[in-house]
RNA sequence: GCCACUAUAGUCUAGCGGUUAGGACGUUGGCCUCUCACGCCGAAGACCCGGGUUCGAUUCCCGGUGGUGGUGCCA
């Protein structure tokens, strides 16, 4: 990039809040997938300058997030680097060093104008800070601070020109200076704001490739004013734009299950999310839509970036799931099915729960559907004298009822009990000697058996779902019904 | 309010001056089939509006409109 030999580092600067958000997460895995490609570094860093919105816990969130969604970083919390501390609240005390020196350079000013002075220029219209305490005198500011009075460090903005810088997917980007103000670079508990922690640690960092929400695509140019200040080099600018819930809202964790977790917990497969996620502003350039990690990482280019922003779509989210669940090592479906299984009480059932989870395999979106898919196991109530409604018989189609299925019952009994692996078979020959289509007994074999319109299999299969014992037992109870 | 970004079917997208506007999800018709699901074959469905530029605009320019973002001692 740039023409530069220079290794490639990016980073996702997440602020703690106590869950990844997909949005953030789709974030983190362009810079993931963007300096794996270009065998970089990918690095994480806590952005956690608001000691007001601590969330304990919260780090540790993210990396387990983003360990389930197969995303490795190279430096950062825990596994270190040769730029740490990557927490930015342990790291005040450089940035207090960067800003006295960005005061001295005239980039930054002491302001001690307080909260009531504010809220009254803006009373009066301002539509900025007016720069007030900008060509204070250094003795004035040495006795104030002596005195003890808070400040903060304002970035000097000139208040003429413009500023232009190229962005990766948007272009050249040209701001005036009017429209920015003089914002805060330490605050008065002496941390810095976003505004300055994020450009002095992605240099110190060496981050070379900044991708981040669009939301800072407007002040970038304040950022690279820091940049030329201290004489540092820029980084290559990569803005997103966000996912959205609709037309109109951000997808956000307060209107819902946007959070990474929660899709694990209603049965999305991790990888399922990412690869969807990764689709979500960005396309490689052939129609492929399954794609593993590595052919993210193959594919990933940000001429594929999309310049505007696009809505989540749970429904194609769950399309992809289930081409992930029908690949599944059957064991490995099993294991996953087990604790659904558990939450739903269909670990009691009785019947033969690897074999239901063979069934359902094929036939579940997300994992959490096995509640609905299963739920024609509880369509039989064994311990009533009518087991089910009766009219289930009735079949349009094959023109079956109740009847007809009294008439058969007796021997679909017998071919139960003799039938070994020619079951199949023997209901065929039963509707031949009976006259019947073979449709008419199997409907009415598997009616009986289940009680349901619907079942994940026929009848043959839910005789091995059930064993041949219980079989058999639910089969007289419907004839006594009968 | 001011500033910026953005705009192809319901949704995700391809397109980069001339195309029958391509693919996917969803919807829908059919086949397969003992039900469900899978699978297979079809169908409907889009270039925000108005001006330019051009022989010709979905594509380039301007304006409008819609949407989003920024305008915080939040990031």
């Amino acid at each position: 990039m740039n023409g530069k030999d220079t290794t490639v580092r990016t980073r996702f600067a997440p602020s703690p809040t106590g869950y990844l958000h997909i949005g953030g997460l789709r974030t983190a895995l362009y810079a993931y997938l963007f300096a794996r490609k270009h065998g970089g570094k990918f690095i994480l860093r806590i952005e956690d300058t608001d000691r007001t919105r601590e969330v304990k816990g919260a780090v540790d969130i993210i990396i387990s997030a983003m360990q389930k969604a197969g995303m490795d970083y190279d430096e950062g919390p825990i596994v270190g680097g040769d730029f740490g501390p990557y927490v930015q609240s342990e790291r005040k005390e450089i940035y207090l060093k960067y800003a006295h020196e960005l005061v001295a350079r005239g980039g930054a000013y002491y302001c001690f104008c307080t909260k009531e002075r504010l809220e009254e220029l803006h009373a009066n219209g301002a539509t900025k800070y007016d720069k007030h305490c900008l060509n204070m005198s250094k003795k004035e500011i040495d006795e104030r601070i002596a005195r003890g009075e808070p400040y903060v460090i304002r970035q000097n903005i000139p208040e003429h020109g413009t500023s232009t810088y190229h962005d990766e997917v948007f272009g050249d980007i040209t701001v005036d200076f009017k429209d920015l103000e003089d914002n805060i670079l330490i605050k008065t508990d002496g941390m810095p704001t976003y505004n300055f922690a994020n450009v002095i640690d992605d240099h110190l960092m060496g981050i070379t490739h900044c991708i981040r929400g669009v939301e800072y695509l407007m002040s970038t140019p304040k950022y690279n004013l820091l940049y030329d200040a201290f004489g540092w080099e820029r980084p290559v600018y990569v803005h997103l734009q966000p996912i959205m819930r609709d037309a109109t809202h951000k997808l956000s964790k307060r209107d819902g299950d946007a959070g990474f977790e929660d899709f694990l917990r209603k049965g999305f497969l991790p990888h399922a999310i990412v690869n969807y996620i990764a689709l979500l502003g960005w396309n490689p350039k052939d129609n492929r839509e399954k794609l593993s990690m590595s052919e993210l990482v193959e594919l990933f280019s940000i001429d594929g970036l999309q310049k505007s922003s696009s809505i989540f779509d749970e429904t194609k989210m769950r399309w992809l799931n289930s081409l992930y669940i029908k690949e599944m090592p059957q064991q490995e479906f099993h294991a996953a099915a087990l604790p659904f299984y558990a939450e739903y009480g269909i670990d009691k059932c009785a019947c033969d729960l690897e074999y239901l989870s063979e069934l359902l395999q094929p036939r579940v979106e997300i994992l959490s559907d096995i509640k609905e898919k299963a739920a024609f196991l509880t369509a039989f109530d064994t311990t009533a004298k009518t087991p089910f409604d009766l009219a289930l018989f009735e079949n349009k189609k094959w023109k079956t009822d109740a009847a007809m299925a009294k008439s058969i019952m007796d021997d679909c009994i017998e071919i139960t009990k003799s039938a070994t692996t020619d079951l199949g078979e023997k209901l065929n020959a039963l509707a031949e000697a009976k006259g019947l289509k073979k449709g008419q007994v199997l409907w009415i074999y598997r009616i009986a058996l289940t009680g349901a319109a619907a079942t994940p299999g026929g009848g043959e299969e839910m005789v091995k779902l059930f064993g041949k014992p219980a079989a058999l037992e639910r089969l007289e109870k419907v004839k006594s019904a009968l």
